[in-house]
DNA sequence: ACTAGACTAGACCGTCCAGTCCAATTTATA
DNA sequence: TATAAATTGGACTGGACGGTCTAGTCTAGT
């Protein structure tokens, strides 16, 4: 429970540290950015690697916490896929999300433990998820599923297409809905095409 | 043209920037690391940053430059697009490229023009060179191509799925041919189907 | 009023690093 | 061989940064 002082310290070095980099964010920053003393980050958090850590961690479990991916009941499959596709890639394509993952990708080197957090929060439970969803539709014959959760990972990978590779090098900003809803659209127009039932 | 201690310092800044990243590789590990003073680097690329920067460029060339995508005659179409998404993917995979990905997205806050020139350098080319052939096939009407271009994202969108993320953050060494073969397979069924003709 | 503990401002230390300088030495060239 | 160019190695500068320390302030709670 980040009280104010650690709240203001968890949010500054949040922005730093997305928007420069670990490398290029220097604690003396985050404190001015907190409007707080340097000798009270490190009274809160020990050391740099500490904070980063810490502010990834919460990072991470923001992004996927509020079950972004849950169904809402009564669908049609192809409406339900499309609504899943739409919130995961508006998810991943909005602003401080995307600005983590380039930083953790860019620091995987240096903080693996935080790249295979960062993989078990985001990647492993939205496959999951979805192919919990999918087996259901396969058992109802509505889809042909072989593999459940390669379906899941093949249908996700073809939404990090041309816009999200812009997006994670950083040459395009955050998109409008429209340019998502044409990536939905087409990724779920193939995903059943590759998977009517005989 | 690198001469001698040019190409030296060329390798050795490949070597040190792709494994320890921009921000933690010093002039004098890369000096060392090229037996050559670091005068002698100073000489000959006036600063870190344009030192990078050569090595960056010089690296998307060589990823893209022996035609890897170029397809051989006489092949069935789906054989053809195998071929395709598995040097893509071989490529793409491999070690030292896998690296050189990590650091552009990583630095790419700090160098914008480097992570163009790699766009242009890989996923555009690319794409591009994909798109013409899938546009033959259209006109064959052997696929229903409606987008050559799209199509072509789709296609490598699906090849970057789960072990393509895996790599990204560093969680698993080179895989194995065979992995790759479950990907390139997985992808043109599924591309296929999704492009039958009517 | 007294005290305890969080906080501040900023000086300070040690380290690391980009980049410079230079005298001595090697290498190439004529 | 003589001369010019390239290279070496190592000392040095200047600055940034992580982290510590300290003297003193602010705020509760008693």
């Amino acid at each position: 429970m980040p009280s104010g002082k650690s709240l203001a310290i968890v949010e500054a070095a949040a922005r730093v540290f997305l928007e420069m980099g670990y490398g290029a964010a220097s604690m003396d920053a985050i404190a001015a950015e907190a409007g707080v003393s340097k000798q009270t980050v490190y009274s809160h958090f020990g050391s740099k690697e500490a904070l980063f850590e810490a502010i990834i961690e919460v990072k991470c479990d923001e992004l996927m916490a509020p079950g972004s991916l849950k169904r809402v009941p009564g669908q049609d499959h192809a409406e339900a896929l499309a609504d899943i596709a739409r919130r995961f890639l508006t998810l991943v394509l909005a602003d401080p999300n995307s600005s983590l993952f380039r930083v953790v990708v860019g620091e995987s080197v240096r903080f693996p433990e935080l790249a295979e957090a960062f993989y078990r929060a985001g990647p492993t439970t939205a496959t999951e998820t979805l192919a919990g969803y999918l087996a259901e539709l396969g058992g109802q014959g509505v889809l042909a599923i072989a593999d459940a959760t390669a379906s899941a990972r093949l249908f996700f990978a073809m939404l990090r297409g041309d816009l999200y590779m812009r997006r994670l090098l950083g040459l395009t900003p955050e998109p409008p809905a429209a340019d998502i809803e044409a990536v939905v659209d087409e990724a779920v127009t193939a995903f059943l095409a590759a998977h009517a039932p005989a």
